[in-house]
DNA sequence: AGGATTAGTTGGTGTTACGTACTAATATAG
DNA sequence: CTATATTAGTACGTAACACCAACTAATCCT
C-alpha cells in the first residue's frame, strides 16, 4: 500500500503519521473495501449479487424509468434491461408502463423486493454498528459527520 | 436509503442527528460507493476492471501463492486462476515456480503492472485529496485517524 | 509404500457490463 | 402536416468475472 503522491515525496517518509493512522487515503480506501465486504456479504446471504442489491436499494424510495436507472447505477441502459430483467425474473421488481409517456416504463419494488433488501439492509446496520464498537459515541458521531460532510460536498 | 435499526426504533426519528448527519451507517455507506467510483474511474482511465485493478494492488507489496492471493482478494482459487491468466496475457504479472514447494506458484508484477497500477493509484489519490478539500487539515487528521481505528479494530 | 491432503488448472454455468443495431414513440423543422 | 431527428427501451454478440465440481501433480502422514 505504498503509492507515492505529489503531497509527501518519494524522499520523505511521511512527517505526520505513525502507526496509528494509515493517512487519509490509504484509510478511506482500506475502509470502503471493508464495507463493501460486510455489504457483499449479507447481500450474498439474501442470495443477491451486489449488482442486484444495488439496484434494489436504489428502488427503495423510487420508481425511475429505465433510463433514470442507467443514470443512477451509472450503468449503460443495456447493462440494466438485463438487471431489471433478472429481477423481475425472480420476483423482486416488475415493470409498469409510464402514463405520460408511452415509450418509458417505471420500475418499481415488489413487497418480495422490499422485503429481501430490508433484510440486507437490517444486517448491514448491524455490522457496521459492530465495527464502530471500538469507537466511543462521541468519536463515532464525529466520524459520521466528517463523512457526511464529505459526502454531501461532492455531491455539490 | 430508510431502513430501521435495534439502535433507532421506527417510532423514533432519530434525536440526535440533523441534516449535517445521515448517522454512521448511511454516511459510511456512501462515502464507500463514493471512493469505489473514484477508484473506479481511475481503474477503467487504465483499462483495468476493479478485480485486476484489486489483484495489482494486492501484488504491490506481496508475491503470494495462487492460494494465498485467494484469500487475500476472497476468491475461489479458480477465479484467481482466471485472473491471472488475463493479468499475465496483458503483461502485468508473471507467474514463477516456488523454490519450496514445486506444487506452488508465486506470483508477481511485472514493471509494466507496476507501472499501471502505480498510475491508478496517483489518480485515485489525486482525487481522495480533491474530495476532502473541504475538511480543515484537523478534520482531514481526525477522520482517517478515525477510520484508521476502525479498520485496525476489524482486522484484529 | 500408500492413502489423505494440498496447490493449481480445467470445464461448465450463470451474472454482469458493454457496444451496436434495432423498433416504437415523441419532438422538431420546414 | 409530413419528414426527419431524437429518445426510450430491447436484442444480440462478446468478454470478463465468479462459482462449483472434477481433475492432475506434489507433498504429507503414519
Amino acid at each position: 500500500m505504498k503509492v507515492m503522491t505529489q503531497a509527501s515525496p518519494a524522499t520523505q517518509p511521511r512527517l505526520e503519521q505513525g502507526d496509528d493512522d494509515l493517512g487519509i487515503v490509504d484509510a478511506l480506501a482500506q475502509l470502503t473495501f471493508l464495507i463493501q465486504g460486510t455489504l457483499a456479504k449479507h447481500a450474498t446471504a439474501q442470495d443477491l449479487s451486489m449488482a442486484q442489491t444495488r439496484l434494489l436499494g436504489v428502488l427503495r424510495d423510487r420508481e425511475p424509468t429505465m433510463q433514470e436507472l442507467a443514470r443512477l447505477l451509472d450503468l449503460d441502459k443495456s447493462s440494466v434491461t438485463g438487471l431489471v430483467d433478472r429481477a423481475e425474473r425472480r420476483g423482486f421488481v416488475r415493470r409498469a408502463p409510464s402514463a405520460d409517456d408511452r415509450r418509458s416504463i417505471r420500475v418499481h419494488l415488489t413487497s418480495a423486493g422490499r422485503k429481501v433488501i430490508e433484510r440486507v439492509g437490517a444486517g448491514f446496520r448491524v455490522d457496521v454498528a459492530t465495527a464502530t464498537q471500538c469507537l466511543s459515541v462521541v468519536e463515532r458521531k464525529r466520524l459520521s459527520t466528517l463523512a457526511t460532510r464529505v459526502v454531501m460536498a461532492v455531491a455539490a
